[in-house]
DNA sequence: TATATTAGAACGAACGTTCGATCTAGAGCA
DNA sequence: TGCTCTAGATCGAACGTTCGTTCTAATATA
């Protein structure tokens, strides 16, 4: 009977790509040495190498990894929605939801510089769950319920108070959890861009 | 006759700032050796290590220096004028050329990860230039030209959007210069936190 | 047995920093 | 004016450390 091996592969893949996010987003890439992922993760410099083939192949992985579910998430939380404003309100709520349950995650494919250690990489905002979140704006224009301005503009207002929270949540300077002040933040962010904004 | 020497030591700090500041700005801290800032300074190590004690201490001295003359504009544009929102526009619409002018400066402000290569520092948002903003914000609210909502939410909202714009801008993704869309930016993000907002 | 995976010592390169030598401006004095 | 002295500034070779990576042997899997 088969039972799953402590060192199997897929697992010892993960216990590197778990130990790597944590160290990375406690202290950023440059500052956590080959070493530290091994000894953190219980694993061998061999083992690492043979599964990632160098320390960037590491960070590449996870942003894969990473931006692959935010962008799962942002797909999710809009379907079934039938309003921009309803979809676009979803997005943001679920991202909020998913930096209180996976801070360093968010933090990770939010915050970190990763042309820094990654030079190939495109900048984050030209990536899947921020192109998904332009499109929606754009699709809101086109029906009327956003103010018909530039759609990176657009997407700027609506998104940028939100985001700015959650960076703050990220940063330890705010205390409350977002979902507790979503309601406000987002009616804020809506009347920013919105054709008839409602009042309450 | 004293002439202005070449290599006297105000004039070298500046170049090795200047030459750091270009150099973190463009590659990041961790991906810029002493010797880089050495070469592209044209001074020796010695000098370098002399002025500023350390690799940390040039970063240290940069953003200092950085953070005095932003708090300085931010200060600045904010005089003179009587409504809160005239006050927070200009200080926006000042970040917005400032980041034109000096690029390099700003995106070091705000954009780099200071905690990474400065353990000590506090983080950005609980510095000069963003305690001010605040401090902004919350006189709006009380003279009741913004919406009663706890100061940091209220601040986020209205300049997450603008301050998103910017670093599009200097992440090269926005190609038109700010104060060109500033009128636009900056009409969507008071419309956001205003109690009485005006319609175009 | 053949293949995939792990182990960890060893390696060269690059890093931030040190340090004794050298240079220079300007003060003190004749 | 000419000489000496001094403190500060500049220089760059050298240092010890740490880094990412490689490599060969050992081990587990099928």
């Amino acid at each position: 009977m088969p039972i799953p091996l402590e060192g199997t592969s897929p697992e010892v893949r993960r216990q590197i790509l778990n130990a790597a996010l944590e160290l990375f987003s406690g202290r950023g890439y440059f500052n956590t040495s080959v070493q530290d992922i091994r000894r953190a993760a219980g694993v061998s410099v061999g083992s690492i190498y043979h599964h990632f083939g160098s320390k960037e192949g590491i960070a590449k992985a996870l942003y894969d990894g990473i931006l692959e579910q935010l962008d799962r998430a942002v797909q999710q939380a809009a379907v079934g929605r039938l309003s921009c404003e309803a979809r676009c309100r979803a997005v943001m709520l679920r991202l909020f939801e998913l930096a209180e349950q996976e801070p360093l995650m968010v933090e990770f494919a939010l915050n970190a510089k990763h042309r820094e250690f990654m030079p190939e990489q495109p900048p984050i905002c030209s990536s899947g769950p921020f192109e998904r979140m332009r499109d929606l704006v754009r699709a809101g224009i086109i029906r009327g319920e956003i103010l018909p301005l530039d759609p990176m503009l657009a997407a700027a207002a609506l998104f940028g108070g939100p985001l700015r929270l959650l960076q703050l949540r990220l940063d330890g300077v705010l205390t409350q959890p977002l979902p507790e002040i979503f309601d406000t933040a987002w009616s804020c962010a809506w009347r920013a861009v919105a054709v008839n904004p409602r009042y309450r």
